[in-house]
DNA sequence: TCATGTGAATCGATTCACAGCT
DNA sequence: AGCTGTGAATCGATTCACATGA
């Protein structure tokens, strides 16, 4: 990720592992559940299986935050509950901006998992000027003109860009020169941004793209297994489609 | 392998590693922007910055496709986006069905990166029965009950889930029963499935939550740096609210 | 001469296995 | 007796640095 790795003075006791920090909010999610059914206490084994990882890798994860469980019998559901949201900085409330309000904008803007964690949707902004006061999401949409005011107004430190690919990078230099730190950026772009500034995507085009390679895999070993038959080698998986090959390169390798 | 594949000394393929395979589609996108401005070659350095990642990984990401490039010269890069394009299986189409046709389903369905690389929307399913005949995107919504059919009927091995939470283990248990084995999951929950069928999640709540992480230790470092100063550190980040210990938790540690 | 391709070194994350505490 | 917390071992991914070949 873009993240700015510059000159950090290192060795911080705050030295929460990247892989560490992408879990807790899962283990929050799995403890709140268990604190709406007024669970007490959950040991790492039941915690574990309701996040969906395994219970050395959570209680490794755990020991980085200190020393919240008692052995022999677990962790406290509501403390656990309390210092991981502190740890994540869910005790305070973030202001976010999302700049793009078409079809995915004006998604996020009704998520409602989104206001329930400490985040709170400031402002909806959108560079067309006919949608300039809709309510969405009972929030009026605001044009591009003002995104400076915004941010400098409410204090935002996070944006959220859904706009379309094009638009992308000159939205996240406004949202940067205004003052964000944080963006979450749902176009299919790579960001440049300054040191200091972290960005984090979400694609839908790669994460697609991802479980095509783990599926035609799949296809590939099962026709293998499928050894000694060489016709009716599809079960039922692809159906459409000629062979793999019905196109050729214009270029050969050199 | 099915592949009538020429050369390429194979049994390869097993060998990509999973953070390889999450960049080759960076990687395809980059080259096909090139391709698109009928750019002939293209050096790791350059295609490198183009992906955001630095040009030793790149190589050794291509390292593990085979050796695609010229030294001396670069990538031939309508060759190289013919070679990714394999890789990822997107030579082939991908019926794809997405159920649960709220906001984000409806977003998801209108997104247009989704059919133009390899991906078609073959169903949208929502169990609301007066959704049922309804266009979305141009696509009709059909009824939960048909899920197994449609599923069965297009050859379907990919499904979207963008259900409510409470849904979603529900829904997928009935895509994998159906013959799915790969799962793209929008709803925040920890999906369980059985061995063979991959799942993967994108989860907005999450990531915000990771950026508040970074953005509190951001503030905190920035107030540490702020030295000998002691009040009057905030530039203008945060506005609202007061310190991070507002709230106690009830129960202390053991 | 130049950029690829790759062993070797490094770094980070996961897993193992058990000592230490309740 | 049982579960946490953590060193040590392992595994995987990244980076370095240079030999290799166009």
């Amino acid at each position: 990720m873009a993240t700015g790795r510059t000159h950090r003075p290192a060795t911080r006791s705050r030295g929460i592992p990247e892989a560490t920090v992408a879990r807790l909010p899962l283990y929050l999610r799995a403890l709140t559940a268990l604190s709406e059914r007024s669970v007490p206490t959950v040991s790492s084994e039941e915690l574990a299986a309701a996040a969906g990882v395994n219970s050395a890798k959570l209680r490794k994860d755990f020991s980085y935050l200190g020393s919240y469980g008692t052995r022999g019998v677990g962790y406290d559901v509501e403390y656990l509950v309390y210092q991981i949201s502190r740890e994540l900085g869910l005790t305070q409330d973030w202001p976010v901006v999302i700049v793009g309000i078409g079809n995915l904008g004006a998604a996020l803007a009704n998520y409602g998992g989104f206001a329930s964690r400490g985040f709170r949707v400031a402002a909806l902004i959108d560079a067309d000027p006919t949608m300039a006061g809709k309510p969405v999401a009972g929030i009026p949409v605001q044009h591009t003109d003002e995104l400076e005011s915004i941010i400098e107004d409410n204090g935002v430190s996070i944006g959220v860009i859904a706009t379309p690919a094009g638009a992308a990078q000159q939205v996240c230099d406004r949202l940067v020169a205004a003052g964000i730190t944080s963006i979450l950026n749902f176009a299919p772009t790579v960001l440049s941004v300054p040191d200091g500034v972290d960005v984090r995507k979400v694609d839908l085009s790669i994460e697609l793209q991802i479980l095509a390679f783990h599926e035609q895999r799949k296809a590939g070993e099962e026709a293998a297994a499928e050894g000694a038959v060489p016709a009716a080698a599809a079960s039922r998986k692809q159906s459409s489609h000629e062979g793999p090959d019905g196109d050729v390169p214009a270029v050969m390798p050199a």
